[in-house]
DNA sequence: GCCAACGTTGGC
DNA sequence: GCCAACGTTGGC
């Protein structure tokens, strides 16, 4: 199973909002980027992403699950971008701020460290399990 | 099809 | 608030 990495700015849209979502979830709309919509699409029901918040923290929160996968965007009045749904799955027990991530050896490969500005990013096993547990939290 | 200009993102 | 990095747009 792959795993992702979301990014948002908490003004817009943050951890808290995606918990009080609920179990139905949310759509992940606005994605007006070719290489994030290639990550969407790339995207099956069950895998999970770390929910990033830049801006405001510059830290992953939480854990979130794909419910749906790619589908079009509504709001894309031009039709070539698109969308996934997801929940919130639990929070990270401390958040992983991103001058944690930059000070770990073993993560600086990473896209959030390499290309800061892609909203949606793959993240490898190995990335997935160091920062699972410098969140606290088993894989 | 190239590339300069411009807008946006996001860390600092 | 600044600016570097990146993507997009539009003139040629």
């Amino acid at each position: 199973m792959a795993h992702w990495l979301l990014k948002s700015e908490p003004g817009s849209w943050s951890w808290q909002q995606q918990v009080e979502a609920g179990e139905k979830g949310t759509s992940w709309n606005g994605v007006r980027n070719h290489s994030a919509k290639q990550n969407l699409m790339a995207m099956k029901v069950g895998e999970e992403a770390f929910f990033y918040h830049s801006g405001e923290g510059k830290e992953i929160v939480g854990i979130v699950a794909i419910t749906k996968p790619y589908y079009p965007d509504p709001s894309d009045k031009t039709g070539v971008f698109g969308m996934v749904d997801v929940r919130a799955v639990r929070p990270l027990r401390t958040p992983v701020t991103l001058a944690a991530i930059k000070a770990e050896p073993r993560l600086k490969d990473m896209v959030l460290v390499n290309n800061s500005r892609l909203s949606v990013q793959p993240v490898t096993e190995d990335e997935w399990k160091v920062i699972c547990t410098m969140g606290g939290i088993s894989k």
